[in-house]
DNA sequence: TAATATACGTCAGCAAAGCTGACTACATAA
DNA sequence: TTATGTAGTCAGCTTTGCTGACGTATATTA
């Protein structure tokens, strides 16, 4: 098939395999901060992506996390009603709306995350710097088209 | 904080947003054969873990999945009335249903798979084999608890 | 052997999170 | 001014998750 080893089919099946698992499980693990807020996965993944994408527009964040701006807007105006994201008009174009975490919206967000670092750190430390640095690499070169 | 950059909490962070991406990029690609089969994110899911663990038995598939067998047993069914996956009971503990994909539960998965490993390809090429071995063992290890 | 525990399946009902389609409000661009 | 683009909303639907209760077959244990 293939002269790589790691290019060869059954590897990729074990790693699109892996690759659930891993996300299935690092994102589980603050399932009862979520709970106490009364927060579900799409808030989760909202706040995350907020978190890591300071001012994103309203459009970039239906395309990152590929869900329709009806299913996102649901979430979306109960996180702002409840203080924890805030929009801000963008001031070339007064259309787009760019969100942020608030300050309760950081506080809620690093809870969430320190649960959630836990198994990451944990894997990490296992890990010597080259082999973190990599991953990070080739997690990133997945997302890029 | 911390000694080792990349135990540096923005990195861990960054890393925990970019695996909800990659596996979000990841495991929207086939959505087209998926469509074509009447089956929606559930299913993929499941086809995937059960390629992946052929002979897994229906408690382990509810831990890797983290959803109750109800919403288990929905989707399970389902498919094994159209014949995707089949079950046959455990020799030695006759309660257990093995579960394994069919010939044509296996040809759908490589349909699947087929669109899915696409952009996990073009990722593995732009890397070397060290990249990529440590992307593994590194994935490996978040999953372990 | 009889009681208990375990693995799996099922019924009913509910909640969360996704979807489509149609429409409005406002801002920008042509 | 008109057309296009961004965001928000209403209505209704499907899919995917949940809880609780119960049934059946098989193992295990007292």
């Amino acid at each position: 098939m293939n002269d790589f080893l790691y290019l060869r089919e059954n590897n990729i099946k074990e790693i699109i395999e892996l690759m659930l698992e891993a996300y299935t499980n690092s994102y589980s693990d603050p399932y009862d901060i979520l709970k106490k807020n009364s927060f579900g996965k799409a808030h989760h993944r909202l706040i995350c992506t907020v978190d890591a994408n300071p001012g994103i527009k309203v459009a970039n964040l239906i395309k990152k996390l590929k869900i329709t701006k009806q299913s996102l807007s649901r979430v979306l105006q109960e996180l702002i009603k409840k203080q924890i994201i805030s929009q801000a008009k963008e001031d070339i174009d007064g259309r787009q709306r760019l969100l942020h975490l608030t300050q309760k919206g950081k506080k809620i967000s690093d809870e969430i995350f320190d649960k959630q670092k836990k198994r990451v750190i944990e894997a990490f430390k296992k890990s010597d710097s080259k082999e973190v640095l990599n991953f990070k690499k080739v997690l990133k070169k997945i997302i890029a088209e």
